[in-house]
DNA sequence: GTAATCAGTTACCTTTTGGTAATCAGTTAC
DNA sequence: GTAACTGATTACCAAAAGGTAACTGATTAC
């Protein structure tokens, strides 16, 4: 694995903490993949996912078109739609998501599953 | 790559929003980084990284301590110091870190660098 | 005209996160 | 005893993120 290194402010960072902003907060993944399953309107969306509000939706639609993860197009019809569809571009998160989801679980095992846990001095 | 499942309330992604949580925020990321690098006592870390204050790092040391990325641990003596030291759980976080990193310097490229440009024009 | 659907926007509020500055407590050096 | 270093904590603010609810506009169905 590539070794990180230090310099004056790190900043090899700072491609982290865009891509942190990108997905970070709490609904911004979530909606992607809402997306990717398959959901294209704005209130098929909004009812793929619990408690998410439609101003929220709207702020974090707007953010991922910007981000190029997503784009919008409006269809003229009876009932005004817009269709929200997946770049090719977002589908690089994927494996990003997949390593977040791995840790995660097994940072979950760490913490909590060992049973066996040689840990007698934690603290409260 | 797994195909990502999508059920109730897609609760593989609890993990997500748990690596989210702990990796998350302005200085997390930084302070591992620099613990990592051999800073191993609170002013060292402190003054390894610009604008971080006492109260921030304070408080996302303790955070740290309590998801095992850190252990922390006191030295009787002269002025009384503290020692931080990466646990080997927090190495396994380096890969998605790594992954973070590199995501976001491709989509760097894809947004603003089509033009060849590798990092000059880079803003803040 | 009344209701209902789609796709949002707006105003207002609460919670979380981060920042500033002062202070505390212990110890050494002068 | 006063300053300076260590490792913090506290009170007070400011900004960002997130939540609630009402409302706009357009169109169709009744």
């Amino acid at each position: 694995m590539k070794k990180m290194e230090h310099n004056e402010c790190m900043s090899a960072l700072l491609p982290v903490r865009d891509t942190l902003d990108i997905i970070g907060g709490k609904w911004k993944i979530l909606i992607l993949i809402s997306i990717w399953e398959g959901n294209k309107h704005f209130r098929e969306i909004e009812r793929s996912i619990p408690k998410l509000s439609t101003k929220v939706l709207s702020k974090e639609l707007k953010d991922m078109e910007e981000n190029q993860l997503i784009t919008r197009s409006v269809l003229n019809g009876f009932p005004v739609r817009t269709e929200y569809t997946p770049t090719e571009h977002s589908k690089t998160l994927e494996k990003v998501i997949l390593e977040l989801q791995n840790w995660g679980t097994n940072h979950r095992k760490k913490i909590f599953g060992d049973k066996s846990v040689t840990n007698n001095s934690v603290h409260v």
